[in-house]
DNA sequence: GACGATTTTCGACGATCCGTCGATAATTGC
DNA sequence: GCAATTATCGACGGATCGTCGAAAATCGTC
């Protein structure tokens, strides 16, 4: 018992290690830089070994995206637990999100390449399963402060709008907006005046002042929510953003 | 001269038939589903003569994509036709986009590989000049119109706000929308009661509203907007969409 | 039309990568 | 201590990418 404990424990270990390496070399060369040769000979095991832990490459990358998946999970779940009006709590889940992209934006970007790939097919059934687990998660608890804040009178929808409807267009900013990390040539020739994190809190109020969320972000302090947020629920994570820059 | 203009027609007419059955076969089986070889031999034509239009795999989807991005930037141009208010013209560009992403919606998939894949080192310079320069033209058109209502006072820009950040939003909420085509799992149990364009469409005039973007989503007809645009500027597009579905 | 020069086309080739599989080494059960 | 099971390895087949020298076609000139 002992014994296969320990031995499960080198597997694990030994998978979040394969996985570590796959991760940089996704991010240094791209999905087709990561190469399953390449990886067994970086970690100085067989390919034999690695194939082990997946039964193909889209499979290891669909693990990595696991991995990114649950941080964010986790990261939304404590955001959650953030007192206050529906908005305010839709607003802390924007700080986990933004918290999630700063301090891990390989794998956001992961993420992306994953979204892209093919691998629907190729992936094992199992860690699919938890990949549109985790992300419906996600979009149920953004969902459920939309209904939250219609209960409250906070917030109307009107004409095709649904709470479904409204998280998806949350996500989409949110996604969008993270792609330009990765655009390569900049949209216009100056840099952008915000940075991606800021454009991104500053695009989703000014999209939910336009649904007439209350309060508005003109009749409230969110900068003061923002701290808030940060200071009672990722006091940790804050401080490792503000050291990194 | 009369010799090589017809050889140099061949070359083009080559040139545009490869891009065709690649487009195909990136469309049916996805990036690494498209073979150099393949291509080759569909198209019977051998690998080299191949490879002297397309110096790698990568630039031959980078040449899908100036295919598709200058017909976009071609459709913007059309919309900036359109006379009416500053709103009024960044209503018709979203609806040029909506053109656009619905008569070559596997434009995204290609320009999403090309910006995540690292493919800028292997694409040609010129290739991937012409493609900055083409979205830059777009990014520019949009800024152009939000200016333009800022000096008309239709608009008025608060904060951190700057026209191109206003633009890099549209186009974050326009891109973040349309990968959700992508996204295989869908977020959501039930699909969308909104179609893609649809709720870029909504949320772009959610967010503008939010904006306080005279005239406002509520005191106007864009629907009869959107008509217009499409009648005067679209009519054959306008018809190829509605026989597609 | 003939013939050498230049360009174009071709497909075989080396390198790389994916995923498999039988052999070998390690671990477990008894 | 020994057999059975499991884990590890790396060589292998099939496929792909991009190259390169040979063959074919075209061009320029007489």
């Amino acid at each position: 018992m002992s014994t296969l404990t320990r031995k499960q424990r080198e597997i694990r270990q030994r998978e979040a290690y394969l996985l570590d390496v796959a991760r940089k070399m996704l991010m240094e060369h791209g999905f087709s830089g990561l190469s399953m040769d390449r990886l067994a000979e970086a970690t100085e095991y067989s390919k034999g070994t690695v194939y082990q832990h997946f039964s193909t490459k889209e499979d290891l990358v669909a693990a990595l995206a696991v991995q990114s998946i649950e941080y964010r999970r986790e990261l939304f779940e404590r955001a959650l637990t953030f007192d206050g009006r529906p908005r305010e709590r839709m607003f802390a889940i924007g700080v986990a999100d933004e918290v999630f992209s700063r301090l891990h934006p390989q794998y956001y970007k992961a993420e992306m390449v994953i979204r892209l790939a093919n691998l629907q097919d190729r992936a094992d059934v199992q860690r699919r399963k938890l990949l549109q687990q985790r992300d419906r998660d996600c979009g149920g608890w953004v969902r459920e402060i939309v209904q939250a804040a219609v209960a409250a009178g906070d917030l109307e929808l009107r004409g095709p709008w649904t709470p479904e409807g409204l998280a998806s267009a949350i996500f989409a900013i949110a996604v969008g907006t993270h792609l330009g990390l990765i655009h390569c040539e900049p949209l216009f020739e100056d840099g952008p005046a915000l940075s991606p994190s800021s454009l991104k809190r500053e695009s989703v109020s000014m999209m939910l002042d336009g649904f007439g969320w209350r309060p508005l972000y003109t009749e409230w302090d969110y900068d003061a929510t923002r701290v808030r947020v940060m200071e009672s629920i990722f006091p940790d994570e804050w401080d490792r953003i503000q050291d990194e820059g």
